[in-house]
DNA sequence: TTTGAATTTTGAACAATGTTCAATAATTTT
DNA sequence: AAAATTATTGAACATTGTTCAAAATTCAAA
């Protein structure tokens, strides 16, 4: 039977059409300024329709993270070419803050938006794997590090990963989020990578 | 005119009122699930009334983020007690988790929520003197610190300071906002405290 | 090709929200 | 006591997420 083929094919192009029209506008004005009408319009459907293919709004949101989460991680595997793993470390936190700043909605989305339940009853599922991944690589890489002599003194390499990855999401939420510009850096626009060199150097002090 | 300052006096009340009204609803049932009409019922008054103290919901919302500066703000002015300025820093670090874990509400507020233009408006006025004088704060004892010999070989104390605020706003903000339970960790209550002593430790290397 | 069933799409309708504002009530001044 | 000022109200509006019966479309069988 060709035909549920093809239509379950054009089902799932329409789910991919609505959450790329939903992504576009939550680039374009903010995630909380984007309504199911816009996206609807957007794509030049119905209000109706969109519930046909997402049961929310925040499965749409729930998609869209894990497709950041897919996206992330996507670029964290070709760090694996890096051997060294002190060098790939370092590269992880620049590509992490690279895609933290040229995606903030995306970003936003991912670690910064208010969990409803069900969001979170999800994440405790199967689905969030692609976050715990993406925070294994990590814990991996440092642990490479520990056995060729670095961190030396501390043996928590899971804590060692979390404040690592606290620093680096904590520079870049600050930043996306605006809360640098209330403080008035001497040089607001560098801060971030002026933020982590600091972090390198401890890194590699230690 | 003693009646004039006394009317000045029961409408600078009401404003608190609704002010604590608003932060009572907020910490009990999330800031996102408080609407006007709650927090009007909340002190016997009506919606109108809300409005004629209070501009919009973002101006209760501004007054609260102010409130929590102020707060956060006094906790670290009994830390000026404390002469050694690597201690005096350290404290600061643990006064600041625990006022944001305590307060996780408060706390979105001032550092997570998504500020709308009004608001960033204020921010960057004189009203955001409150978070520009705290991380002040910070950043004078960090300076401290390296005066007495302290991050030899960093020379940037306000990357210095700003790292450390990142470091320690991301673990609040990740454990706040419920991402650590995506993640699985071996000790999940303890992970804010284990994160920090690392950052202590590294602190101390160097 | 025609038909009738299954599927897809629609948009009017609902409840909840932030917000406004003319009307009402309370208070103060004359 | 009357007038004027001030404070409070809640009905009304626009906008949101969401639902669902109806309309439009598609498809397999006759």
């Amino acid at each position: 039977m060709g035909t549920a083929e093809r239509k379950a094919k054009e089902k799932e192009e329409l789910k991919h059409l609505i959450l790329e029209g939903a992504k576009k506008l939550f680039v374009e004005k903010g995630i909380e300024h984007t309504t199911i009408r816009n996206i609807a319009n957007e794509i030049n459907y119905s209000v109706g329709t969109v519930y046909v293919y997402y049961k929310d709004k925040n499965d749409i949101l729930h998609a869209l993270h894990m497709q950041g989460f897919s996206m992330l991680g996507s670029r964290f595997k070709v760090l694996f070419s890096v051997e060294n793993p002190m060098e790939r470390l370092k590269a992880m936190g620049k590509e992490y803050i690279r895609f933290a700043l040229e995606n903030p909605e995306m970003y936003d989305l991912m670690f910064n938006l208010r969990a409803p339940i069900e969001f979170l009853d999800a994440m405790k599922a199967e689905e969030w794997n692609e976050g715990r991944a993406t925070f294994f690589i990590l814990k991996n890489t440092v642990i490479a590090c520990m056995e060729q002599g670095h961190f030396k003194g501390l043996n928590d390499a899971e804590a060692v990963s979390f404040m690592i990855w606290s620093t680096v999401h904590g520079m870049c939420s600050l930043e996306i989020r605006d809360r640098c510009k209330g403080v008035a850096f001497e040089n607001p626009e560098t801060i971030v990578e002026r933020g982590y060199a600091i972090l390198l150097k401890m890194i590699d002090h230690i």
